[in-house]
DNA sequence: CATGAATGAGAATTCATTCAT
DNA sequence: GATGAATGAATTCTCATTCAT
């Protein structure tokens, strides 16, 4: 009976197939972003991954391009939840960044394939750059935080859009180190990181923004 | 034969002509990858600004690939030589960083004005990291000369990896945003870079890679 | 049954729905033929414009053609009843000819505002003869008009074919550079068409087709 | 020996193909056309007709439509010049329309195929609008024409836009009808439509342009 | 060495149409 | 009868590269 299905998530058969094939379409193009690397791959790569009919790709998304920020998007979609949640528990600013960072290196970790591009040769890597809503959210999470410390007392009052940047640079740039390296030691990068991090800003001269 | 023809300025007429060539070719692509970023940028682009004939092209490059890397090489050549000098002038490691970093900034905000890329305001955007083949140089050179200077004992010996990614990755992350910024203010910004790493650096618990 | 439905006005909630989805795609259609062209233009487009599903189009129209093939009907539909008076008029053949033109020229004069064709301004452009479905039905009416009238001894008995292709000839160019301009005076260009086409056609050589 | 070679027309193999190629390809677009209308015509049917690769059609026209334009302007290209010289003749008005419409007639009895696309079913007819340089030049051509035979007072002071128009379009549709007949008789039709114009121009009401 | 047209594989994309819901 | 996603053949077009001149 149809009354059963209280609707918790798309019934129907038709909602359902949209969503695996939106899924289909995302995994696919993340893993042959992962192989081929960005440029070298192609919508028709994609496609083929996934198994579905040339035209069905362009039901969900427009462009090579469109895909990926979908997955970067993806990301920082279920990444940002996490942060907000952080924020919520009263722990000290270091506490807040020590566990930013532990919560994104382990999510990271099992990610992995969505971010860790194998790039193939020296080719340029290549990074979002229109920073869709969901990755400006997550900087904006940080970057409250940080001025949310300031304002506390905790934290020098330097520029903070920097202080963002950096604190997001290192995070990125180590999590990717990390990941190639055998074994994946998340615990020893967070720490790295977190250090780099604390006591990076701790020196800051103040400044007026 | 070839001494002779260092006095007289207009050398053989051949050879004359093949760095011009080579020139044409470089200048082409550098505005190409610089319009169009590297990923959208195709042999044509390059060949079609350059007047010559497509088959011209392949009488100097073989790949875009291979042009780039000649642009990066340009690139590292002009930085290298600032590097090297600070390099041998017996600074500690904090006044290494901290020239380091001012010429990179001072670099790069040259550069930038030089590159004046003027990306069509497409859909989700991508892009190449480090920007152009010179600034990916400039990027290669630093992070090598941070190595070397680790190694050499003039820098803490935690996880230098690490430690070479972190500060690219500052410096990076911020003098991006002091580029979108107006006025450019290359001292504030590398100064903040400065002290972030040095911090941050400082506190760094030891490791054996 | 259905006699008892003529006095209601919401008719059968189904038919109403017919009707109205027929009226939606006939009206979509002329917009696109119009806006697009018939070559262009693309069952997508219409259907797009209508505001339906896709499916729902095929349960009218099987096709491209088919929509246009109706659009004609419904031109010829309207334009139809004024030439079948004209023949019922007891107007000689120059009258006929006179009145048949001048209600082509006013027709298509108010077609045109209807049909607000904006064209892009491309490359070499190429259009339908007769620019419309409903154009085209006229010309047709106007055709066999012409013909009958010859068939039944109100005109000269030459080649009854190249007759009637040279009087819509005439009829449908000038009429053509007639709504290139402004004002647009049907009069003006009526009268020189009629004279054109009587005085052209008195002269003619008997001949047996 | 180069120097027999006094360059008369493209001499050297890659002139040669390049014309060879152009032709071909106006050769198949003529075909292709022809069969298939133009509407259904595609690029690729023109380009197997060829028998050349697909991307050398893209090196000598951008699209069908260009194609297509250039038949149109090949034909009158070649017809204006047979205009301009009977101008030149010193025949009067009547003795030039009289040659102008049988060289037409019969040039067009030769070209035959280029312009008779036999339509398939009742698909709308299709012809140039943005009017080739070349096409503009034969309506001006027989516009002037006109223009001098009322200036010299061997024609009614009417309107001469119209005027050409009307002219042009009898012969051409005329000749549409003549190319569809079995046995094609030139003669005929030519006598028709030379009488139609003739006598048509001779009964035309002055007006003020 | 320069030239530039030819090549043809293959990428992107569209479209008419079907059919399960 | 309406819906609208899936289909996949077909089309347009580009591109890197070659090679005769």
């Amino acid at each position: 009976m149809a009354s059963a299905e209280i609707a918790y998530l798309p019934v129907g058969k038709r909602e359902q197939t949209k969503v695996q094939n939106r899924l289909a379409i995302l995994d696919a193009a993340r893993e042959v972003f992962g192989e081929l690397g960005y440029e070298q791959a192609t919508v028709r790569d994609i496609i083929r991954r996934t198994g579905l009919a040339a035209g069905t790709f362009y039901n969900y998304y427009r462009s090579k391009e469109e895909v990926f920020a979908a997955l970067a998007d993806d990301g920082a979609r279920r990444f940002a939840p996490i942060l907000k949640a952080l924020r919520g528990k009263g722990i000290g600013f270091d506490g807040f960044v020590r566990e930013a960072i532990v919560a994104y290196f382990e999510f990271m970790a099992d990610e992995h394939n969505t971010w860790a591009a194998r790039r193939p040769e020296g080719e340029p890597q290549v990074h979002i750059q229109g920073e869709t809503p969901e990755m400006a959210a997550v900087f904006a999470e940080v970057k409250d935080a940080i001025e949310d410390a300031i304002a506390e007392g905790r934290g020098p009052a330097a520029d903070t859009e920097y202080m963002a940047a950096a604190c997001i640079a290192i995070a990125r740039e180590v999590c990717d180190r990390m990941l190639a390296r055998r074994p994946i030691d998340t615990a020893t990068a967070a720490e790295f990181a977190v250090q780099m991090i604390l006591n990076g800003i701790k020196g800051l001269p103040r400044t007026t923004i």
